[in-house]
DNA sequence: GATTCGAATGTAAGCGCTTACACTAACCTC
DNA sequence: GAGGTTAGTGTAAGCGCTTACATTCGAATC
């Protein structure tokens, strides 16, 4: 067992069952095809030589491969987690594989790995957000590629995307601040360029304060990399202005957490005297004290969904419809209301 | 650009260039040994074409990928995600890429990947952990696909390791809060079967107290899947105990946090009440209030040497030597010192 | 100027698999 | 019992690439 010096092929097994290889094939692709005294023989013989296909072997001549790619943009931290393990766990359900890279959050590398995925052989690719160069979705189209762009609605895209309306959620979110009687917002958004959520993100706050006749430019913006310790910083330099906000409003819960121990740091309390808000409802924001008021992100429907559609793509079932799922603002400690 | 209504292959491009497929595929592969007249042409068709190389077909003639595969408990939390991160970033500075797949923590699911990801030609595996089915061993040695285990130190296993030894870590843990005067140790444990990791630390940890004349049979323990949640239960379970712990001694921060909330929950704080540590010293460790006490492992650098040593095998520089890394306690507010 | 040599390129044989098509029996149908 | 089906299997043509080996040709050598 412990010394083959050679890997079984498919005519290895053909020959050790007396067939042909086309009927090996067959067994271990369409079984129905081949007679049940015929397919037991080769089975053994599939057995006895420890045989297991060459995947490029196979990916050449069928095209097939059942494996899905997925590029997110960071591992580190948990905002794709929850959503990618259900995504994997429908795909697994469903006899397909996922393959994960990660692009932190660099287009270029984004585009890298796009192509070495789809060099792979992946059937089908999931992206975070809607946002690239056209050339790659030509890329792709070539190919026949089909791919869903997650964490993102955008149903005029062209592309079918399942996620919800981030623009939407945090003028949601804003609106319900503005409510609770805040009028110095301070903002710590994630990094806007080439990331279309932090963006529509951003925009939703602008929304709410121009539909609430405030002035949107007057409002403090801190752009940052989504990392905890950012959010710290970010926070400090906030409360150092001279107008201190009255609550700095966060573009997800990483950096929201990050600003709340900012605010500890230095001396002040949440939500006493600064209101904290986040976005995304990853497990983080309940973990913190005080928790902490977000969007709730409905992750894990949004990743079996996104592999339900997809692989209703790859197998030509499906057109690729845009899904959209809905937030809810979460509300909690971390958010003070003024007007009481 | 938009309507490609085929993918160019290598014939297109020799056609295109007025070359022989040997002479792009030179110009691709080892473009030194082509004439830069040739190698312009050759390039400036591949240009014109939007040519990129078939993957299966490219793994097929040659039998290299540039592709390394690791295969990760889960990437709910945040356990393995820096050191993956790292991993991936020195992979990606020489020049591989990596594909991640999730095994839930089940064997039969990690062993369906490891089939997977070798069928797509990973010319190398990052596993996490050690023990697992010799025949798997056997596979990946017959097809000469180096195999890195990380997150564990195994010297005599015959496989190479890269990690931290987690018996003798837990233990010096054990052995501080032994110090500290505890006498009445809680445990929740992650679940041991299957994990080498967990059972080592739970091993480390009765060690301790044998070493210091305690009884380990009598130390209550729960085993529980690595969730926040069921930290929290399992804490509840602990105190309800006729002999309250004086402290829990939790497998990883994950259930030390969902401790941590579960003690809350119960009214008592910590470490007044009571005492709780952790191991890993992930993010979350320092974000909680108070910051757990727990076992610092350098993540970063296990993930970076794993990278290095990997393709050091892939490319049979390396023998695939054990490397060791050191882990460290980390003291913070959580535990208690009772000698005061 | 004939010979040698080596660098640049071409030729063609696989790599392991799938599948269209061809073939062979066995079984119906009238 | 001739002709027509049909199910089961075999034959062989690729899939797109790499690379050992063959060929060519200009420069160097004597």
């Amino acid at each position: 067992m412990s010394d083959l010096r050679t890997v079984p092929t498919l005519d290895d097994v053909a020959r050790a069952a007396g067939v042909s290889t086309a009927t090996v094939s067959r067994c271990l692709n369409s079984p129905e095809r081949v007679v049940e005294q015929t397919r037991k023989r080769v089975m053994s013989a599939v057995e006895a030589l420890g045989y297991t296909p060459n995947f490029g072997a196979r990916v050449m001549a069928a095209k097939r491969t059942f494996t899905i790619g997925a590029i997110i943009p960071t591992m580190e931290n948990a905002i794709f987690a929850r959503g990618l393990q259900a995504f994997q766990e429908e795909l697994h359900a469903r006899g397909y594989m996922l393959l994960v890279a990660s692009s932190a959050y660099q287009p270029k590398i984004e585009e890298d790995q796009i192509r070495a995925l789809v060099a792979r052989g992946a059937d089908g690719l999931l992206l975070i957000g809607h946002d690239r160069d056209p050339a790659i979705y030509d890329y792709l189209r070539a190919r026949s590629i089909p791919v869903l762009s997650a964490w993102v609605y955008f149903p005029d895209s062209g592309q079918p995307t399942v996620g919800f309306d981030n623009r939407q959620s945090m003028r949601a979110l804003a609106q319900q601040v503005i409510d609770y009687g805040h009028r110095q917002i301070g903002v710590i958004s994630g990094i806007t360029k080439g990331n279309d959520r932090a963006a529509a993100r951003l925009a939703g706050l602008r929304d709410a304060l121009v539909a609430n006749g405030l002035d949107p430019d007057a409002m403090p913006v801190i752009e940052t990399p989504y990392e905890i310790e950012n959010g710290a910083v970010a926070l400090q330099t906030l409360m150092q202005a001279d107008t201190r906000p009255t609550v700095v409003m966060c573009g997800n819960d990483v950096l929201a957490v990050g600003a709340l121990r900012g605010a500890r740091d230095l001396g002040l309390s949440v939500p006493e005297d600064v209101s904290i808000t986040g976005f995304d409802d990853i497990e983080l924001a309940r973990i913190v004290a005080p928790q902490i008021t977000t969007v709730h992100v409905p992750h894990r429907e949004m990743g079996r969904k996104a592999a339900i559609a997809l692989i209703d793509m790859v197998e030509k079932r499906g057109t690729g419809d845009t899904i959209e799922l809905k937030s809810t603002v979460q509300l909690r400690d971390s958010l003070r209301d003024l007007t009481c």
